[in-house]
DNA sequence: ACAAAATAGTTCAAAGCTTAACTATATGGA
DNA sequence: TCCATATAGTTAAGCTTTGAACTATTTTGT
């Protein structure tokens, strides 16, 4: 058991330090003084359809409510995306995506490519496609174990 | 580049993910309100030996001075460690361990050994094995070219 | 020997996340 | 129908981290 918890923690010990650096040296290049939160945000209504509640969205990006309340008044600040009311439901709100919106998320993907370059340099592509499904397993596993 | 771009986000919104959950999982077994951060600085101190500098910790932790601090503050309010001037650099100090600190640090990795039990339900030694020369790699890289 | 540059550590404000408490609206069962 | 419960969203407080500014001390180079 020994050998087994020095190696996890280990692990977690990198994923941590990668979770962090990761975040900060995209953050550098984002423009709009977009966070990668923003930017996974507008990202996910642009490939996913937006009009989506807060919930929902709290929801597929693993963070609470308060989190993405935060995540989207910033957004709706810059003028990214706008709120309105739903409609069908008196409780909920629905995040819809501004043209503003759209074309700063184009800008901050061309903006991101170079870093992606860059860090293509430290890992191969078939070394992300053998780590992917071992982390999602991990982070399934510690989603419903939470 | 797409593709790549896709499976890289993919690999990055993992490991941020993992790196919260897992957190706070430790966080909620460890006793005397322990933080990650805190149980691994005694570690640090107990396996590779006390009497260090606040930098030097810094640096090996790959936090900021201003992090080590409060680090090292919190453990000292708790009596865990024992901060002295460096005698031979009027600039410096050391953290030295307590009694009580590797007490805390015994009984803290006790109540860490079920947690590292369920988590490996979700990984196979083999995988950590695996992981870890990579993801070290990319972690080093991005610590190089920040 | 001495001024300039580097290093150690602290403090402060800002950011993002969490939990908990709270308001408002919907839903479901008696 | 009506009350209990669940869900949507916000707000406030607390935590950890970062970056920048600052003091104190040491090292370096001339």
């Amino acid at each position: 058991m020994n050998d087994r918890m020095a190696a996890l923690s280990s692990l977690f010990r990198e994923i941590g330090i990668i979770s962090q650096l990761s975040s900060s040296r995209f953050e550098r290049a984002l423009p709009h003084g977009l966070t990668v939160a923003q930017f996974s945000l507008l990202g996910n209504l642009i490939r996913l359809g937006d009009d989506k509640s807060p919930a929902r969205l709290a929801l597929a990006f693993q963070v609470t409510k308060a989190a993405m309340t935060n995540t989207i008044g910033k957004l709706e600040g810059k003028g990214f995306v706008r709120v309105i009311a739903d409609p069908d439901d008196g409780r909920a709100k629905r995040v819809q995506l501004t043209d503003k919106g759209r074309r700063a998320h184009d800008e901050a993907l061309i903006a991101a490519i170079p870093v992606f370059e860059d860090v293509s340099a430290a890992i191969t592509a078939a070394d992300v496609k053998a780590l992917l499904p071992v982390l999602t397993k991990l982070r399934v596993w510690l989603d419903e174990n939470r």
